[in-house]
DNA sequence: GTCTATACGCGGATAGAC
DNA sequence: GTCTATCCGCGTATAGAC
């Protein structure tokens, strides 16, 4: 869903074609050319808009990452228990990265080849925050691992499911529907809540 | 270590610097001049050694990719108890992708980008065997996941741990060392175990 | 704000000498 | 097997008309 057309005249047209191209084929595989065909201008018109490609590139990535922000605060507002905000935490996270390819694309584009000044905008821009809440909610959860460490292998773990998702399909006894937001949703819950809550209090959901 | 000389003579040289090269840029961003530069020969003799960029390209693929199968193979015969085969994969697999980045950054780089030719390769060449395995030893475990699933998140949890280093200095509480081989190796077995093994027969190793 | 036209270097690739 | 020389299209970017 969500072709996303500009809403925003030109520039926003611009911006958009750009991330979709830039996430599928990568900064260097996509020339200026291409984004004007895409957009439907002439090459020139691109460099009234944006000074030049590196700032197109930038632009684009914030423009992708920006719109993120406030439906994550959302979903992370309504739950009321730890074990239900780390819950909607993972099960948003997950969605988030197989439905929208932009996004999850040129997030693990950056983390590959972003350099310090990039990854550390990223950090502040779209990381800080859900990282900063899961490692409050895997605390709160009672956690007998290293609480950072925890935090980044639920991230890791949600983005290392979507990372081979297109590879395990040939992989001995690899199936499409593992590909699945809401199996692995339901997969990597039950794998986390096992190793972060202490059987004797576990509850499930 | 091994910052790994031409042992092959100028095909080789060229192999290693081109997947040098490719790991740390990307195939789009590194022309044929820049390796032919980088190897101290004219880009016309390229063409002497290999048909195009793409076969340059694929032929580093498989130069970096088949030179680990067999130390792969060594790892999991040593161990006998299910669990140290486990725990050697893990910390194997660990070590690879933070000690080899040539070997780490080509696999996201295949796994992000690679068409399905690639990743059908890719599949047969590297990860069939150590995820066919890590299938293996799970279950053996005793697991009460899904056994393949659990597969991806024991291989994903590590890719995940690898892909987020970089950022990780930036974001509240990462430090520096949440990045070493032998931390992160630590804390993924220590996250897996409880995640699989049921808690009543569990068994430090 | 969008166009046409164009500069100019870089990229992949080849021919043919040594 | 390696070189020099070269072709040619594509890439970024700009000037200036409309």
């Amino acid at each position: 869903m969500s072709v996303k057309m500009s809403v925003n005249g030109t520039q926003g047209a611009i911006l958009d074609a750009a991330s979709r191209l830039f996430a599928s084929k990568g900064y260097d595989a996509v020339s200026m050319r291409d984004v004007a065909a895409e957009v439907g201008v002439t090459p020139a018109n691109l460099y009234h808009h944006f000074k030049d490609k590196e700032h197109l590139v930038r632009e684009a990535l914030t423009h992708v990452f920006a719109e993120k922000i406030s439906p994550m605060e959302s979903v992370l507002r309504e739950p009321k228990s730890p074990e239900e905000k780390f819950e909607a935490f993972v099960a948003w996270f997950v969605h988030l990265l197989t439905d929208d390819e932009v996004f999850s694309r040129l997030l693990i584009r950056e983390l590959l080849d972003g350099d310090g000044d990039h990854l550390e905008y990223l950090a502040k821009t779209v990381l800080k925050r859900p990282f900063a809440l899961v490692t409050n909610v895997t605390t709160e959860y009672g956690t007998r691992a290293h609480p950072v460490l925890s935090s980044v292998s639920v991230v890791g773990v949600i983005l290392g499911h979507v990372l081979l998702s297109r590879v395990l399909p040939h992989l001995p006894g690899g199936r499409a529907e593992y590909a699945d937001p809401t199996v692995i949703t339901r997969h990597v819950l039950g794998v986390l809540r096992h190793a972060f809550k202490d059987e004797s209090n576990g509850k499930s959901a």
